[in-house]
This record gives structure tokens, C-alpha cells and sequence, in this order.
DNA sequence: TCATTACCAAACATATTGTTCTGTTTTAGT
DNA sequence: ACTAAAACAGAACAATATGTTTGGTAATGA
């Protein structure tokens, strides 16, 4: 791609999440995001048709390739372990939030975080229906599967929301723990889950 | 209160929740809420300062409303049972929903509902606190009391995101059960939560 | 009845939006 | 190094949205 693609892409990037840091996104212009990234009025819209297409794309390559990450992961290294969290691919998740690549926070912890919350979650649920229902482990649950999945998603999104707003003050180990407390017990094999190795 | 003020108050969220139905929030203007709302450009304003003020003021009335009369319900009939759900507040919650009131639907069922699931749940947080805090039920559980009021109320408005996003195939029984068979194994106490009388 | 209050219409300056034009600079390929 | 293609900047544009002011009308409640 352009180098120069890439840089305008990313100066806008940039000032979109400068901006997000102080106020709704609601509240932001495409003049501000314009000037603050330093650039042309013509140049935004040839990369951007709308502002909302800004920020599904923001979201998408952030979220998406945090969970694409994670997904890339060994199997066996991080499988859903019983009681102790150590292994856990949320727990892996927790870390990569905490060492804030791509200013991952900043966004999170923006004022309206709901809005990175929601994608979040949609690319979430990919990552829990290949970790879970491809092992069966929701195949013995009174509950429909697309019940579980969204709930399992929308419950870490919700335990990380929970572990901003307390302005990350736990450790990702404690959080995971949480979580793991209320998801474990109505996985019905989700107890055992081993490793295949 | 003047019969005036009501009627246009009225009006406005008329407008507002028949143009939600049909486009996103961001995408309304003030200006088409006036027109839809036949009033005048002053009118408005003198009402809702923004149109940000217009839609808490709406979520208010609708989820206040809503949760109040919950709250209000008798403390020893509409409990925590055990296994059956045919007497929790949720069960009331749902039904309630499903009648329709003032129009709730249709913006739980609109483009972006996560904008109203969102004042649903912060609504929802009051009942929950009061419905188990106050009875202790959190008392022995590992969790923080306000990890899981925020656990509960969530997975409650996700219960309800879900089936409305199937179009509300299932009885508001089958749904209360879904959303009880993932929180009631979290709560120490929850089993058994006998009324008091 | 009467004072109050809500309403409306018009106009206003200002800001935003999305597009179109022209011209410049940078890039990638040969 | 040369060139064609591209990405860029800047200005101008119409259309629309915003929030406020003014002056006048009509409904309300006491």
C-alpha cells in the first residue's frame, strides 16, 4: 500500500482517538478529526465515506486483531482450565489490554466506551463459538447455543467495562477470576474441558 | 403541569421514537424531530435543551417507569424462587415488556437498541441492588457485591437483547429460565432465598 | 376576566456536511 | 532517472443543521 495511504490512515486514526479521549463521539466533528490529523478536507473523505465507517474501521482493526491473536494461540497452551486461571485465553486477552498497544485504552476508557464495548463483544463472540462450541462443551447445556455464546461474550465485555471503571486497579489475574466464577458453573463439561495433548 | 407543556412533550417523543424505528440515533436531526412533531423550531428548545437531554429524558420515563413498578411489587410474592421462575421479578420484567407499554419495543427494536439497552440496564442496577443486596444474598459470594449487581443487571439485558433480536420467538418463560439458569449457579445463597412471610 | 405562560413563525449568524474543481507532490514501476 | 498514476492540499460550493433572538398569538389556570 502508499506509504502515503498509510500515514494519512493513520493520522486520522490518531486524532480520532485524541479526540474520543476528551469528548463523546457523538460530540466530534469530521472538521476536528480533519484538523487535528493535519490534513486536506478531501483527503478524510477518500479514505472515509462517513464518520461511523471511521469508526467501525478503528474498531475492526483494533479488536480484530487482538482476537485474532488470541485465536492464533496453541490449543493446548490456552484451553479453558479448571479453577485456576492461569492459562486461560481471557487472561491472555486481560494482559494484552493492559500493556495498551495501539491505545487500546484510550478508547476504552473514553467517555462512551459502550460504543468499543459493542464491538468488542461482536468480535468476541467469534473467539468464544471456535474456543467453545467447536469442543462441545455446550453440547450438554439446557441453554441454546447462540444464548450462551452471546452471554459468555457480553459477560467478559462487561468484566473488563467493570475492571476500567475501577480504573484497572485489580490484576488481570483477579478479573479473570471473575469472570471464570460466574461462567464456569453453568458450563456443564466446562469443568473438565481438558487440553488434547 | 400546563396541558400544553404535556402535549407537546408528548409529541416530541412521539416523533422521536417513530423516527428511531426507522433510522439511527445519530442520523436524526433536531430538525426532523420538529417537523415530524409539528412544532416550532422555539418550541423544541424550550423543551430539551439537546437532543442528547431528550433521549435520557425519554429512557428515564420509559425504564424508571418500568423498574419503579418492579420495585413496588410486594417484596414476598415476587421473589427469588428457586428452579421454577414462574414468580421472579424478571419473569414480571419481561411480561411487562411484551405488553408494549408506551412503545418500548419499538425502540428496544431499532438499529442501534444498545443505546436504550444501556439506560435499561443502568435502571436495572437499582433493582437488582435492593432486590438481592439488601436480603444478603451477596454476602457470601467471592465476588465484589458490585461485580456482580453489574454481572447480574447485564446478563439480564442481554437476555433480553437476544430475544429481541429473534423477534421474541420464545415465552417470556423460557427466557427467564435461560437468564436464571446462568446466574443462579453464582449466587452462594440464590438456591434457596426463601420469602419472608 | 386577566395575568401568565406556552406556543409559533421568521429571521439570524454560525457551523457542518459532502462534493467539485484545480494544481501540486509523492509514489511505484520500468 | 523518467513517467504515468496516485494521493494530496486548498479553496470554493450549495445544502443543511444548529441554537438563539424577536415579536406576536393563543391557550391556560386561578
Amino acid at each position: 500500500m502508499d506509504r502515503r495511504q498509510k500515514k494519512t490512515r493513520e493520522a486520522i486514526f490518531a486524532a480520532f482517538t485524541s479526540l474520543l479521549a476528551e469528548k463523546n463521539y457523538n460530540q466530534i466533528s469530521v472538521q476536528e478529526i480533519i484538523d487535528a490529523a493535519n490534513i486536506g478536507r478531501t483527503t478524510f473523505y477518500a479514505h472515509f465515506e462517513t464518520k461511523d465507517y471511521l469508526l467501525r474501521d478503528l474498531c475492526e482493526g483494533l479488536f480484530g486483531h487482538i482476537i485474532d491473536t488470541a485465536m492464533g494461540l496453541p490449543h493446548g497452551h490456552y484451553h479453558y482450565s479448571c479453577g485456576s486461571a492461569t492459562d486461560s485465553v481471557f487472561l491472555h486477552l486481560l494482559r494484552h489490554l493492559q500493556e495498551n498497544d495501539n491505545h487500546i485504552l484510550e478508547l476504552l476508557s473514553s467517555k462512551n466506551n459502550d460504543l468499543f464495548l459493542r464491538y468488542f463483544k461482536g468480535n468476541l463472540k467469534k473467539l468464544i463459538r471456535t474456543q467453545y462450541a467447536k469442543k462441545g462443551q455446550f453440547r450438554n447445556s439446557k441453554l441454546p447455543e447462540d444464548y450462551l455464546v452471546n452471554h459468555i461474550s457480553a459477560s467478559f465485555v462487561e468484566a473488563v467495562g467493570w475492571w476500567l471503571s475501577r480504573n484497572m486497579q485489580e490484576s488481570p489475574e483477579e478479573i479473570t477470576e471473575y469472570f471464570l466464577a460466574t461462567i464456569e458453573p453453568i458450563l456443564p463439561s466446562g469443568l473438565i474441558s481438558p487440553s488434547e495433548d
